[in-house]
DNA sequence: TAGCTCAGTTGGTTAGAGCAGCTGACTCTT
DNA sequence: AAGAGTCAGCTGCTCTAACCAACTGAGCTA
């Protein structure tokens, strides 16, 4: 019944054809409008908050949400750090798929980048470079080369899932492991990666690619440390 | 404030080491480990319970939940059907993104299939023929068709979220658009699939799915049917 | 011993009250 | 007249208290 009250908000929402940003009824109308009291107009509220469906703001409304991917990287950064704990490798498991997602585009991708697409990725590893220089690679920074790289497939789905897949490791690598990478590799195998895309080459790219998550793959490899024995 | 009863009581299941199915404390305890009202728990519980990290039972109790990716695809399935309303081709990059997941997967599987899945997955492939022949082909033989394609690479959360981007798929389309595939090619675009796959051409294999995935894609290319004029 | 009943536990729902944040109009000062 | 300060009104947030509904398990009855 407490589902069912979901339901039908979000059928409002579909019905009116409501974009983000939407403002929603308030409390009081949606107790009416649904036909139940308002504690249960809450609850329901809340779980589409969590879903990202309803964006809620005190003391000015409720509204469509963004329906980014953002309670996808919650989920899945509590499941990752979970089964961690638990002794199963989920944290690799979370970079395999990274890995599958990021080769399967590259075949698309390849020769097919915008050239200012290119200066701007150029531009970032050259950051990469300076920053490596004095310390370690800005979490930012790989975030940007990775985002901007698939940008031309004017996807924004894809755009949007990879970086949530790309937020939801790096929390919890920070969180648990935290074996910070070499940062010279770093920047050598993301500029591998920009000048086998450059050049068109998709096999290239793919092994570049691979080669950078093998990197990753290798450091998560040693026994995971557990915060105590249970 | 909110918020932060959820994270707590996310911080006490990582805490506490509890796995899956592990019953929690009730909503009075809860009362009073975390200082607040019923309804603030309760609140905070529908909340974890859409993100699928907590499972309340009626009457029983409330307990650590699966973890699946189910309220993902509860979340893009709504995404996807609201953007298609709003007349964005939001299933096709939905199914872009399966592609792209899909094609990278590939490359680690040519060759690696051992021989009973193989037979499962030739099992399929018959079921699927001799369905096509009566009608079309059930969605539960394409979707056991992928699931077991890609089980040998033992890792649940590859897997998991596979079947959570078909799951999604299937639901929009069905909901929205439904032109129901050719059976007859969808049963030879698998037939293909398998065979590249156990020859072990990952290019044969990803030029197959790639194929397979054009002919979805062609027929999501016509104007998307929009339910009434806004 | 088998089956039923009932009390106790758990979550589900409702009601009403007061608190807290934001907006916009009104008023007072300059 | 222009600006800043104030206040009334909306909004969502939290709490208390009570009752309903589903399930379990102990005890009673046949």
């Amino acid at each position: 019944m407490a589902h069912d009250i979901q339901e039908r908000i979000k059928k409002l929402i579909i019905d009116r054809r409501l974009p983000s940003g939407s403002p929603l009824p308030t409390e009081p109308e949606l107790m009416e409008l649904l036909g139940v009291s308002r504690n249960s107009v809450r609850e329901a509220l809340k779980a589409l908050v969590a879903m990202g469906i309803v964006e809620i703001r005190h003391g000015f409304g409720t509204y469509v949400g963004p329906m980014s991917m953002a309670p996808m990287i919650e989920g899945l950064a509590f499941r990752t750090v979970a089964g961690h704990y638990r002794g199963e490798d989920s944290l690799l498991q979370l970079l395999e798929l990274r890995e599958a997602m990021e080769t399967g585009l590259l075949a698309r991708l390849a020769g097919e980048v915008p050239s200012n697409d290119l200066a701007e990725l150029d531009a970032l590893v050259d950051r990469m470079e300076s920053e490596a220089a004095v310390g370690a690679v800005t979490a930012e920074t790989d975030r940007a080369f990775h985002s901007t790289l698939y940008r031309c497939l004017r996807n924004p789905l894809l755009g949007e899932v990879l970086e949530a897949f790309w937020d939801a490791f790096h929390r919890v690598r920070t969180d648990l492991v935290d074996v910070p990478p070499d940062p010279k590799v770093t920047c050598r195998q993301h500029r591998e990666i920009l000048d086998a895309v450059r050049s068109g080459d998709t096999l290239r790219a793919e092994q570049a690619v691979r080669e950078h998550f093998g990197n990753l793959r290798t450091r998560l490899g040693s026994p995971s440390p557990r915060p105590d024995q249970a």
